[in-house]
DNA sequence: TCGGAAAGTGATACCTAATATCGATTAGAG
DNA sequence: CTCTAATCGATATTAGGTATCACTTTCCGA
């Protein structure tokens, strides 16, 4: 298991979001056909530069000149092209973050709000061979991991 | 792990909430000093009534008697007492059911909407351990199974 | 058994997150 | 350069759920 999301207390300042991180996503999904729009871009550019999880709503607010409906659907399309992850919180409110690729879980910090990314752990297997045994073909899930992080502990 | 939820193919026949259950939920409620109320009654019997997760908005519609304000209400009370537990759709949909006691996770049929409950399962240990191995102190989780139960295999 | 404080109710207004609509705009293949 | 499908954005709409507040009910204590 090894923490990947580089986290900090208190409030997070914005990094300029690297113009290669940008240019490889568009990159991704010009492969699978969708064009490269200066609004998408400014939507990636945004997504990139937030230090921890953020709503679709910050985003809009980040970008006033960017149509609400486009952020939307921008958003849409970085997690269907497995760009960007989607995180719950705790009380269900939807959350979004660059994704580290390959399959892995959030651990969500209640205090700074950071997460950390929980790879090389296998309860999927666990909870694959589990509901077998129960007679039940396991498809998906759903895993979110709440806490405090490594600077939050106490 | 164990299969406890009854679920069929099909259609759900809400089965007559057996008034043994409402009145031992009742009795849970009192104890903890919330009163038995004719609506919250209602609530607590269409609840039971249910062969599978339901809606909030599902027993708006059953009980149309009912406010909908004080439906809400009812499950979030039943939810915060752990008489009913949430259960989240793979859409994100929220839905209800009635509580097995203990904790346990649910396994949800995309093709009939059952839920089977997933008991006698380590997953919570091993993911305190995986966190706790990464520095992070957990102290809750969200997990949903999604698949397919074993009458609707295939 | 009765009176009243506190809990509970329900009609309604409101709020937030998200999607649908649709005419205008733009990317990019040829 | 042209044309068409993709994309955009202003706006309306929907879904799901909470806040308000005057009215009703429970149930405790005298």
């Amino acid at each position: 298991m090894v923490i990947s999301t580089p986290k900090h207390k208190g409030h997070d300042h914005p990094k300029p979001a690297s113009a290669a991180v940008v240019d490889d996503i568009v990159a991704q999904l010009a492969r699978r056909g969708y064009r490269d729009t200066e609004p998408r871009r400014l939507v990636i550019s945004a997504a990139a530069a937030q230090g921890r999880p953020f709503t679709a709503e910050e985003l809009c607010t980040i970008l006033p000149c960017v149509g609400r409906a486009t952020v939307y659907r921008g958003l849409r399309l970085l997690v269907e092209t497995d760009q960007v992850c989607r995180v719950l919180l705790e009380d269900r409110e939807l959350r979004y973050q660059l994704s580290h690729q390959g399959h892995h879980h959030h651990m969500l910090c209640a205090i700074c709000g950071a997460s950390a990314d929980l790879v090389d752990c296998d309860v999927e297997d666990i909870l694959r061979a589990a509901a077998d045994q129960a007679g039940f073909r396991m498809s998906g899930h759903w895993l979110e991991i709440y806490g405090r992080c490594n600077e939050c502990a106490d």
